[in-house]
RNA sequence: GCCGGUAUCGUCUAGGGGUUAGGACACAAGGUUCUCAACCUUGGAACCGGGGUUCGAAUCCCCGUACCGGUACCA
C-alpha cells in the first residue's frame, strides 16, 4: 500500500488539510504502508518554499513523518512537480499522438464569454469544444508557429464514469457533464488534474485519499487513467473540517493552521489525536488513544461520511489529557518559549533552575488548558507580592510553628491539618492565610505537594544569581522575606 | 441553474429492521477545595420532513428540504 499527501505550498498546513494528512499516515502506519510526501508547486503565483518549509516542519511537528518524498528521498522522485516536468512533457505527446488530447487555441475571452451565455442559458458551463476537431496537423502547425494553446482532454461522449469510493461507495458521473479539461495550461506548466494523474501513476500509488473537494475531479482523472492504460488507485474523498457555522473552517473563525494552535500551546499529541477524532472514531468508547494505536485501529471504511465541525473546547480537554501526561522535563522544554515571551525567562537557563521549572510546572499542568496559561500560572510565583506587611505577626508565627512541629510534610493532609490549626488559632480566613504560600503549593506535584513548599521558597531565592528566570532575581528579596517570616 | 455528496443530543460520534438509542466535549446541579480551575458524582439533551417496503423503520427504498463541494489555463 502506498498513499501520498500532496499539499500546495501556498501557505501554512490548515487544520483540515493536516487531517487529511493524517488520515493517510494512519491509513500507511496501520498498514504496514507507504506514504508519501509530494509537493504540488505547479501555481507558480502562489506557491513558495518559505511555505513548502513550513507545511514540513508542521507534519513533523505532528510526528507524521514520511517514507518518501521532499527532503526524504525515495525510488520514484523527483517529489516535487516543477521538477518532473520531462515526465509531463513525455505524457502530453503521448496522447497527443494517440488523439486522446487536442491543442486548444480558444482564448480565455471567447472562453469566459462563453461560459457567461450558458450559466445564463441555464446550462452547465462547460466548453464548447471548438478546438475539437481542428485536424492534427493544422493543430501542430499552428502550435509551432507560436500561437499560443492549452492542451485539452477528449472526454468520451455519452457514457458513465463510476468509480467505488472507499468511504463513500459508488459513485457516478456523466461524461456529458463534464468539458474536455485543460492539461496543459498555455504556458507549458501542467495543470492539477493531468500532474496529479501522472504523479500517482508514476510512483505506484494505490490509495488517494484526499479532500471531498477533490470528488468532482475525480472522473476526469480516471479518464486520464484510462487513456494511459495506467491502473487506478481506489479513491477516499474525505469530508471537509467546517466551522461552528458550518462553513468551511476559515481565518475569521480564529486559527485555522497548525502553527496556530501550536503557538496557541496546543501539544501535537493533542492535535493530533483530536484531528484522528474529527469523522472517526476509535471505537469501544474511546477517545484518548496514542497515534500509534489510533493507526492500529484505523479502517478508511469507517471514517464518516459527513462534514464536521473543529470544536476548540473539545482540542482543549485533549490537550489537557497530554498536557497531565507530559513529561517533566519535557513540558519545562514545551513550555519555555511561553515563559520567554512573557518575559518570565530572559538569557540562559540554568540547569538548576530547569530542573526547578521540572519539578513546579507538572503541578500547574493539572489545571490548565494550554501550555501559555503556565505562565500564568508561574506569574503568581514572578509577580508574587507578599502582604507580609499586614500579615498577623501571630499568624505568621503560628503557621511557622506547626512548620517546625512537623519539618517533612509530606502529603496534603497533613499540611491542611497544620493549616487549619493555625486558622482556629488565629481566626484567619483561609484565603488570608494561604495566599503568600499558595504559590508555591500549586506547584507542586500531586503527591509531596508540601514537601515543595518550603524548599520551593528557598530556592527560588537562591536562583536570583544562577538561574535564567527572569524574575526571581527581581523578586528574591520578597521570597526571601516571606520564608524568614514564615521562619521567625 | 446543472452535476455530485451529506443528514443520530448544541458539537464530535457509536449503533443499525424489534435498544431504556451508548460514549465524549460543552452545559446545569451537587461534592471536594486556599481562589479560578482541575478532579469526582448526578442531570437535561438527538435519529431532518413526507411517503413507501415490513408484523415492526432511526436503520432499507423513493421524494422533498437543508447544508457542503464542483461547475477555472487554482490546487
Amino acid at each position: 500500500m502506498r498513499v501520498r499527501f500532496a499539499p500546495s505550498p501556498t501557505g501554512h498546513l490548515h487544520v483540515g488539510n493536516a487531517r487529511t494528512a493524517l488520515f493517510n499516515w494512519l491509513l500507511a502506519k496501520g498498514q504496514n504502508g507507504t506514504f508519501i510526501l509530494r509537493i504540488e508547486d505547479t501555481d507558480l503565483e502562489r506557491s513558495t518554499r518559505e511555505s513548502e518549509q513550513a507545511i514540513l516542519d508542521d507534519l513533523r511537528w505532528m510526528g507524521l513523518q514520511w517514507d518518501e518524498g521532499v527532503d526524504a528521498g525515495g525510488d520514484y522522485g523527483p517529489y516535487r512537480q516543477t521538477e518532473r516536468m520531462q515526465s509531463y512533457v513525455d505524457h502530453t505527446n503521448r496522447l497527443l499522438a494517440e488523439g486522446k488530447g487536442y491543442y486548444c487555441f480558444c482564448s480565455a475571452e471567447t472562453l469566459e464569454a462563453h461560459r457567461k451565455s450558458q450559466l445564463a442559458a441555464g446550462l452547465p458551463p462547460k466548453y464548447a469544444g471548438t478546438c475539437r476537431n481542428i485536424p492534427p496537423e493544422e493543430a501542430r502547425r499552428r502550435k509551432e508557429s507560436g500561437e499560443s494553446a492549452t492542451v485539452r482532454l477528449r472526454v468520451p461522449e455519452g457514457r458513465n464514469v463510476t468509480f467505488n469510493d472507499v468511504v463513500r461507495g459508488a459513485v457516478t458521473f456523466h461524461t456529458d457533464v463534464i468539458g474536455d479539461p485543460v492539461l496543459v495550461r498555455s504556458d507549458g506548466i501542467p495543470a492539477y488534474n493531468f500532474a496529479v494523474v501522472i504523479d500517482d501513476a508514476l510512483m505506484k500509488v494505490t490509495h488517494v485519499i484526499r479532500g471531498e473537494d477533490h470528488i468532482s475531479n475525480t472522473p476526469r482523472q480516471i479518464l486520464l487513467y484510462e487513456a494511459y492504460g495506467y491502473q487506478q488507485p481506489a479513491f477516499a474523498h474525505l469530508s471537509l473540517v467546517m466551522g461552528p457555522d458550518h462553513a468551511p473552517l476559515s481565518k475569521r473563525h480564529g486559527a485555522t493552521s497548525v502553527k496556530e494552535f501550536r503557538d496557541k500551546g496546543y501539544l501535537p499529541e493533542a492535535l493530533v489525536n483530536y484531528l484522528a477524532l474529527i469523522g472517526w472514531s476509535p471505537g469501544q468508547n474511546e477517545e484518548l488513544l496514542p497515534a500509534e494505536e489510533l493507526a492500529r485501529r484505523f479502517r478508511l471504511e469507517n471514517v464518516a461520511h459527513s462534514a464536521g465541525v473543529f470544536d476548540e473546547d473539545k482540542l482543549a480537554w485533549v490537550n489537557r489529557h497530554y498536557l497531565k501526561a507530559c513529561e517533566p522535563n519535557r513540558l519545562a522544554e514545551l513550555a519555555e518559549p511561553h515563559l520567554r515571551a512573557r518575559k518570565q525567562i530572559v538569557g540562559a537557563l540554568s540547569a538548576d533552575a530547569r530542573a526547578w521549572l521540572g519539578s513546579v510546572l507538572p503541578g500547574m499542568a493539572a489545571s490548565v488548558d494550554r501550555l501559555p496559561q503556565l505562565a500564568d500560572r508561574l506569574d503568581a510565583v514572578f509577580n508574587f507580592t507578599p502582604p507580609t506587611e499586614s500579615l498577623d505577626a501571630s499568624l505568621v508565627k503560628a503557621l511557622a510553628e506547626e512548620l517546625d512541629a512537623a519539618p517533612r510534610l509530606t502529603d496534603k493532609d497533613a499540611f491542611r491539618a497544620a493549616a487549619n490549626r493555625v486558622k482556629a488559632k488565629t481566626g484567619l480566613k483561609g484565603k488570608e492565610l494561604f495566599h503568600p504560600i499558595r504559590v508555591v503549593l500549586t506547584g507542586s506535584d500531586e503527591g509531596p505537594e508540601l514537601d515543595l513548599i518550603v524548599p520551593a521558597i528557598d530556592r527560588a531565592a537562591d536562583f536570583a544569581q544562577s538561574s535564567g528566570l527572569a524574575k526571581v532575581v527581581g523578586c528574591r528579596e520578597r521570597v526571601g522575606r516571606i520564608a524568614s517570616s514564615l521562619r521567625r
